[in-house]
DNA sequence: ATAATATTTGTAATCGTTTACAATTTATTT
DNA sequence: AAATAAATTGTAAACGATTACAAATATTAT
């Protein structure tokens, strides 16, 4: 392999000006410029990153810490910053911390000895609520999950607001025994709980809440025993894509079909939501660009440290389906 | 930021030892790595990864190159991988390369600049009919597509198999005009396509394939025109999950239900094939094994470079459902 | 033409480890 | 107890770039 003193020797110039050259700094003139270029195009030289790294001090690299990349609303995120970052040539260090709060310090204390530049994180609820910037030696830009009051850069759906609209377009549509299952464990869990209470509140009807862990097992058993209930709910809502698959599975089993004898809804456009007939009503997030968001965030706060504190809220979709259809109608 | 030299100061003894204990070398009595370690504690020393690897000349770093993290293949495929990595303490650098040959070869380079201790790839047909290990300054294992007569580590499924497996099943079912609808541009899309061929040979039927680009319009469009001919197909079947999700699509438009009038299989046991009603028959990719065989396999091939090379073919497992139910039956 | 300034170039130190090799200490054999 | 072998330790040279700083050259102003 060519080292940079083999390029220097060919194009006839110091080591310094092809450091120059290669990393496109000013101050170096157009003739050796051409030369060096051309003695790099004839050794096929490569600088080595490690060696950038060890002298430069950076490295490049941001790290993503999700909870689990089989998550597609994770997937969609990792795919948004991966693009975003290959683009700045940066590279991106993927972590799955499976909502574990001792994963997830781990993998930043893992950020810190691979140096990253930055890191894109979705915590959990114990290490949103700890969460201090200065923690850290790298900036941190939250995803996904953000209190109100966390001082901190991060990119957000509007989470009370689409929960609000979720739960007001099943009351609109004749609805009135509301049960929402979330999350009871992450922010935006609780952040859509919110908001489907206000909505309930707001229209004098009484709340029927269930807050699970955030899986489809924990969603289905806790649909199982809603369908035996009774009075049986009009309606079942879900605060996220998982636990509204849980919600379709024992809906499934009991039997029970939507709208009739009960509607469905929940957050999160799967492909599978269009195909169950007929159809489930969901709030659709901007994933992509939800993740694109942030990653573009850092890059920014990288380049300027100092810059104020951003949040960035993107707002859901609602997307009507059969499965909220009016009632009785 | 303690370094070494703080940690052999304070441990009263040469840096070398220091490193020596770090690495978990042996030849260092018990007494100095005791003292070592008390110092690493006491000045929270973590050795630096870019000093470390520029000096030994070793990242642990293993590529993984796949089409598109998004496909829910290669997002399980990559869950394993990571896994296995971190317990190894290596890390993974993901890339995306959506089928383009060029940006396959793109990141093939970025992995040689980043002198990773090996890659796992899922090459695009062209990308594998040029394919020769000795092409690259690190090991390279194939996984999900591979050639017959590729001379490469590689971990696949039974394509061929599997796919006869599935048609003879649709036959078995008393299906006869099977439409095949494939990935032509795809490795495993010809593979299982070969399947589909022998077994409807095997049984005296005529074939009906059509070869797509393996994308869910391609395939929505496919089925969509196959709807409208006569006579029918009685059944069709998908050589892959994002196929099978056009197809489903394509028949949901045309208003036709399966199994009547036309029955409806695939790869990949994805969670909507168990939802959609009456449920559809699949063989179900035993994902995460395959991600795991694979780096499994990297692991092994770089701790020994000689041994010999090696291809793990694991068996799909036909998932009978009602799209498939036997016909009149 | 000279001085002052701006631009371009080169020299050599530096980043923080690992590791070859030599030196030392400890254990074993005679 | 001396000689030999084995185990442990330390010294200093890498690894291959970047980047202060100084030196050289080119440009502009007087």
């Amino acid at each position: 392999m060519a080292q940079i003193k083999d390029v220097a020797k060919q194009a006839g110039v110091s080591v310094a000006s092809v450091s120059r050259v290669m990393a496109g700094h000013a101050g170096v003139s157009e003739a050796t410029r051409q030369r060096v270029l051309d003695a790099v195009q004839a050794l096929d030289y490569r600088p080595d990153l490690a060696a950038r790294r060890l002298r430069s001090r950076r490295t490049d690299t941001i790290g993503l810490i999700v909870s689990d990349i089989r998550n597609p609303f994770f997937t969609e995120i990792s795919r948004a910053v991966e693009d975003v970052a290959y683009q700045h040539r940066m590279r991106v260090i993927l972590c799955n911390a499976d909502e574990d709060p001792e994963k997830e310090a781990l993998y930043l204390d893992l950020m810190r000895d691979e140096n990253v530049s930055g890191v894109i994180l979705s915590p959990t609820l114990p290490t949103l609520v700890r969460f201090r910037s200065s923690d850290y030696p790298f900036p941190v830009v939250l995803v996904d999950r953000c209190d109100r009051d966390t001082a901190a850069d991060a990119v957000v759906l509007d989470n009370v607001d689409s929960a609000y609209r979720l739960t007001a377009h099943l009351i609109e549509r004749g609805y009135r025994r509301i049960a929402f299952i979330y999350g009871v464990t992450s922010a935006t869990g609780r952040q859509r709980h919110e908001g489907y209470v206000t909505a309930m509140a707001t229209h004098g009807l009484e709340t029927l809440a269930k807050g699970v862990p955030a899986t489809v097992e924990a969603a289905r058993a806790a649909a199982s025993e809603l369908a035996r209930s009774r009075p049986l709910p009009d309606a079942l809502a879900a605060s996220n894509g998982l636990i509204l698959l849980g919600l379709t599975e024992a809906l499934r089993e009991a039997k029970l079909r939507f709208p009739q004898p009960i509607a469905l809804a929940g957050f999160d456009d799967l492909p599978w939501t269009r195909l169950v007939e007929p159809g489930i009503t969901v709030i659709a997030q901007p994933t992509y660009d939800l993740g694109q968001a942030a990653i573009d965030l850092l890059l920014q706060r990288i380049a300027h440290p100092a810059q104020s504190v951003r949040r960035v809220v993107m707002r859901g979709e609602l997307i009507e389906r059969g499965s909220s259809a009016k009632r009785g109608g």
